[in-house]
DNA sequence: AATCGAGCCAACCGCAGCCGG
DNA sequence: GCCGGCTGCGGTTGGCTCGAT
């Protein structure tokens, strides 16, 4: 399709914004609203393309943009959904109200890729989940080797929602001891197929992609999702028992996987499931950010 | 004090989906 | 059904910051 970068015309301004920039951008979209990204530059006074504006906007200055300061809580769930859902993080970004698509991109990036790393690499001289949890224990966050974490000092400069949130050290850990991290390959997916480039189609026995790439296991590997999702659950994989969790370890979606490997159910059948299993992993961490607003609530009559 | 290297993050780039003509 | 424009998405990059040496 010959379309034109829009950002190869002359004349237009790159690199990082400027307050008064970001200003004009914030009071056209005020007045007049998100959308026609193409020509608002133009009518903002903006010498910038659309498509920079855009992504100033969504990225930046939307009012309701949370920056910096990723829970731990938020951090699971972004763990938990990247492992269903791989690098999609405009759906991840969904999922998290507040953060945006490139920030949590950013933060797997830079903090979690490098947990993985160094998980895969016991995982790999390991075969108990037991250990690769206590080798993670010393790996949160990727920290380096030496200890120093640039990010935990900067962190220490904004207001760290993060320390005040959460009991340190012991959280993280406790994060850690709850996940086990898989790193698909990346897939590309459109905002409404995500079934579709999931990799299977009508006529193929294939696994979605996504499971596919899980950590190039084969099904009964996948299984292991089991830890992906918040233990805290019985053993015994109940259902209901009150806690949302429940349904999300259902086994019913593990055999669900393996049912598809061997025999191919349909397509509607699996997105239901992942759709359920999303919004259960939401409403948790709902729940969760509840229980943290409980607790600071009682914190501060302490 | 200067230099180096690692980490972080805003912004850019290119691709693909969607939609209207 | 085809074409072209717009939009959204994910990967990548460049520059800034800061700790280590």
């Amino acid at each position: 399709m010959g379309r034109t970068p829009c950002c190869s015309q002359v004349g237009l301004r790159r690199g990082p914004w400027t307050p008064r920039e970001d200003s004009l951008l914030v009071n056209y979209i005020q007045h007049y609203g998100e959308g026609h990204w193409r020509s608002l530059p133009k009518k903002a006074g903006l010498l910038r393309c659309g498509k920079s504006c855009r992504l100033r906007w969504m990225n930046y200055l939307r009012p309701d943009i949370k920056r910096g300061n990723i829970t731990p809580d938020e951090d699971d769930l972004i763990i938990r959904l990247h492992s269903l859902l791989g690098n999609r993080w405009s759906l991840i970004a969904g999922r998290l109200p507040g953060r945006t698509d490139n920030e949590i991109k950013n933060y797997w990036n830079s903090h979690l890729s490098k947990r993985l790393k160094n998980d895969t690499t016991t995982t790999t001289t390991t075969t108990t989940t037991t250990t690769t949890v206590d080798k993670r224990h010393t790996n949160y966050h990727g920290r380096n080797p030496k200890g120093t974490s640039k990010s935990s000092e900067k962190s220490t400069k904004k207001p760290s929602t993060e320390k005040n949130n959460r009991d340190g050290a012991n959280c993280e850990q406790e994060v850690i001891a709850k996940t086990k991290i898989y790193l698909p390959k990346p897939i590309r997916v459109g905002q409404f197929s995500s079934i579709k480039n999931d990799g299977f189609d009508a006529g193929s026995n294939s696994m979605p992609s996504f499971l596919d790439n899980v950590h190039g296991q084969d099904c009964t590997e996948v299984l292991n999702l089991d830890h992906v999702f918040k233990p805290g659950v019985d053993q015994g994989g109940n259902a209901g028992g009150g806690d949302p969790l429940l349904c999300v370890k259902d086994h019913d979606f593990a055999n669900n996987i393996i049912d598809r490997r061997c025999e191919s159910i349909s397509c509607h059948d699996f997105s239901q499931q992942k759709d359920d299993m999303l919004d259960k992993i939401y409403e948790e961490y709902q729940r969760l950010l509840e229980v943290e607003d409980l607790l600071q609530i009682s914190d501060s009559f302490c």
